[in-house]
DNA sequence: GAGCACTTACTCGGATACGTACTGTCCGAGTTCGATGGG
DNA sequence: CCCATCGAACTCGGACAGTACGTATCCGAGTAAGTGCTC
């Protein structure tokens, strides 16, 4: 059970984004800041635009930005856009070839199997829900109070 | 992101055998029960063996059967030994590349992101390791309290 | 000099290959039981 | 009749293909700016 490696890549970008509010980026520019393959960024960025996190414009001087303020994007958002909303576990519903079966019974909610690993990915997601792109850009201005300088700055020095 | 379906498989299989102690019960006849295809839901019995969860023996008579007791298997342990114990979202530590890097710095530890999805994980791993064989056989008890009974039948039944 | 049309360059978007890992299967090593032959 | 030896059948165990999904890439559609021409 793997995450795909671009929801890491796009939380980064959103929290870089979140620091240059009103412009667009293109993807050339966020993939190079950290030395990323852009072609597969621009997929993962595609994606969150889809989803409603980012919005985009095509042509010269276009690029990405938020869609909506950070404070509204939660990091489950980002994981539900790029890695699917399907839980991980898969209930097959094997029960119903055992005895006893029941065939008009949903077994995904009376197996208690499948309750007990839907309710530890519930838990998982609600922690998700809780954190936001803010709160996390905000947690890494507590630490480094010049990140955010150094994100623009970083940017406004990607030549071409 | 999806999980083998092999916990699956596991899981009920464990909760079988919970109700059959003492007796080694052969992969044939545990894939029987579900309908599984026998040599897959072998393999994964022997990683359960490997981990430690269940023993398994050789010859005619053979089998497996539960390597301790049922209240001392979470569903955590068995989704470790089939899926891996690697977290779902793995930091590549792309702020290396970003600036005012540090080389020695551990950016799992350091990266507000990581720490975000590594602390999700963690209650959802939490979560799991609460939930042991025992008492979820014990709930499908109170809910089906002829299931231990008909379990015991149909695995008596099997012939060859 | 101002306005318009055209060209050009740049960016997103989806369609297309490649690699890895999950899924599924097969055959060999080991063990127990039963049969058989000898004492 | 009892025992030891041999053979056979059954089971786990790991090694071997098939397939789906994540990874990576490329080229076309669309757009805005810049340029040159006309009025």
């Amino acid at each position: 059970m793997k995450m795909n490696e671009g929801v890491e890549w796009a939380m980064h970008s959103c929290v870089n984004l979140s620091w240059l509010p009103g412009q667009a980026v293109t993807a050339k520019h966020l993939a190079a800041f950290y030395d990323l393959p852009t072609a597969y960024l621009n997929k993962q960025l595609q994606a969150l635009t889809r989803a409603g996190i980012l919005s985009s414009v095509s042509g010269p001087k276009g690029g990405f930005q938020l869609a909506r303020d950070p404070r509204k994007i939660s990091l489950l958002d980002i994981v539900v856009a790029i890695d699917g909303a399907d839980d991980a576990f898969r209930c097959t519903e094997i029960l119903r070839v055992g005895p006893g079966a029941d065939p008009k019974a949903d077994y995904r909610k009376v197996c208690e199997i499948s309750q007990a690993m839907r309710a530890a990915e519930l838990t998982y997601r609600r922690e998700l829900a809780g954190q936001t792109i803010a709160a996390v850009a905000e947690r890494v201005v507590q630490n480094y109070p010049d990140a955010p300088d150094n994100t623009r700055h970083r940017f406004a020095n990607l030549k071409s």
